[in-house]
RNA sequence: GCCGCGGUCGCCUAGCCUGGUUAGGGCGGAGGGUUGCUAACCCUCUGGGGGAAACCCCACGUGGGUUCAAAUCCCACCCGCGGCGCCA
């Protein structure tokens, strides 16, 4: 890409309001490598040369020049050996720093408020006090809703009337941003995950479990450093680090490793805690469960072919979206902008759940193309047949199916009832039919039972 | 955690003790030849990088070291297997 198409590097970092030289200074430095690299090969192949002659030669005062000849060489060699590696370090550095190269679909803009909706679902039930603010986030378009007379509880609100969220403990224990998750949240939440497994399993997806953990090497190949080191945990003494998502472990599994063409696309579905710093969020959502340190997540991850990744990216959106439909609770979806997009992905659409106790959507599905970001820095490749050689880089998508504190956040302010309970969302009862003590329809507090 | 053994070009394997022609062989795969067709057989290719090409360099788990020269000798680490210890 560097050389042959410099031109689509820079119109993608001028989109994205970054500058555009430093792919001209990438490809000095490329071009500096390059040379270097040929002077340093003919170097080596003299040492070679004369080392191999020394294995034949048996009379030693020739023998001795010719050792002498030898170490002359090295000197030079470990000098421009120490030349190249500097060039190649600082074009790296550059190439590495260059983010993925946005779609021609992506919208150009700064930052949340950019994105672009594209589609709406259901009828938002909308506060009276928080009517304008609604109707400044649908913009315009023509949806339908419903004016509620009553504020409807907010989520931390809701957990904690129900008894079932206890975060004030959970800070003690571990710190602000956890929580612990009681009795019909637990099965609720088991139900959501069960939900989500079945449909994408239904739909070809290998359901996985990945490790929690993984090393410092893969971890910079499926992100950027920045959210590296914003976003991830280290486990102290050792060479791992707790995973954000799923997608991290089943990106990297197939780390140097080229895959048959004919095995592409390969579907996973990975279940597994998610482990965030979130630094920088402070005062955000610092009440609840909508944004904390730890959740599960049940995980689409796929690698396809180039040609085939515009497509697959329709596709997981659409799980998404049939999977929060039959949730039942109305929501959007964003093209995030530019400025929101993040340095992996090359698209992203964000599916936004409506929170009636705060009046807003609220991120719940992130569904991304990272084209071949991941797969070039984690060496993924595809070919005609095992041990042919690569042809090229595979694709990597991914998109949320559902991150059960933001479901369940959800359901909380979607779902309440007149008498303040929960009730359970159809899809889900199924999954819960199987549990003498699991709610079945609503959850409710307490001393109120309704079932 | 300790002790022992091992990791070679997609897979299997030789080479390591005793440093020195080009890491040899088998399987699998791709292309071609022969053939009425298939099988068998024969030839070429089958890790990464630089180069328009000829060609050259790098690669024997990873990283260092010794040496003119390391798959081979030394050190550290990673992974696997076996034994001991500990343990949900």
């Amino acid at each position: 890409m560097l050389r042959n198409n410099p031109g689509k590097l820079k119109e993608s970092q001028r989109r994205r309001g970054l500058d555009p030289k430093i792919v001209d200074r990438a490809r000095l430095y490329d071009e500096l490598w390059r040379r270097k690299l040929s002077e340093l090969n003919e170097l080596r192949h003299a040492h070679n040369v004369i080392t191999r002659e020394i294995g034949r030669i048996k009379d030693s005062t020739l023998r001795s020049k010719r050792i002498e000849e030898a170490k002359a060489l090295l000197h030079k060699i470990k000098a421009l050996e120490d030349e190249v590696e500097r060039y190649k370090a600082l074009r790296d550095k550059l190439l590495l720093s260059i983010p993925n190269v946005v779609h021609e679909t992506v919208p150009e803009g700064e930052g949340e408020e950019d994105n672009v909706p594209v589609y709406f679902y259901g009828k938002p039930k909308v506060w009276r006090g928080y009517l304008d603010k609604f109707l400044l986030q649908v913009n315009e378009a023509n949806i339908d809703y419903e004016v509620v007379e009553r504020r409807p509880l907010s989520h931390y609100e809701m957990g904690y009337t129900l008894g079932l969220i206890d975060t004030e403990r959970a800070s003690k224990v571990a710190g602000s941003r956890f929580y612990y998750l009681l009795e019909d949240l637990v099965w609720l939440e088991l139900a959501l995950i069960l939900y989500a497994l079945d449909y994408l399993s239904r739909k070809g997806f290998i359901i996985i479990e990945p490790p929690f953990m993984m090393r410092r090497r893969p971890y910079e190949g499926v992100t950027s450093l920045s959210d590296f080191e914003d976003a991830i945990y280290k486990v102290e003494d050792e060479d791992l680090y707790l995973i954000a998502t799923s997608e991290h472990p089943i990106a990297a599994m197939y780390m140097n490793e080229v895959i048959p063409k004919g095995e592409l696309p390969l579907r996973y579905a990975g279940i597994s805690p998610c482990f965030r710093k979130e630094a920088g969020a402070h005062g955000k959502d610092t009440k609840g469960i909508f944004r904390v340190h730890q959740f599960n997540k049940v995980e689409q991850f796929v690698f396809s072919l180039p040609e085939d990744s515009w497509k697959l990216h329709e596709e997981l959106l659409n799980n998404a979206v049939e999977l929060w439909k039959g949730l039942g609770i109305p929501f959007r979806i964003v093209n995030v902008c530019t400025g929101d997009l993040g340095v992996v992905a090359a698209k992203k659409y964000d599916l936004e759940a409506w929170m009636p106790g705060q009046g807003r959507f609220r991120e719940v599905v992130s569904c991304s193309n990272c084209t071949d970001y991941q797969s070039y820095r984690l060496n993924i490749r595809y070919a005609k047949a095992r041990g042919l050689p690569a042809e090229g880089y595979v694709h990597t998508l991914n998109s949320t199916a559902i991150a059960t504190s933001r479901a369940i956040t959800a359901i909380l302010e979607n779902y309440q009832t007149e008498d303040g309970c929960i009730e359970i969302p159809r899809v889900l009862r199924k999954y819960l039919e199987l549990f003498p003590k699991a709610p079945k329809e609503y959850i409710c507090p307490k001393d109120r039972g309704k079932e």
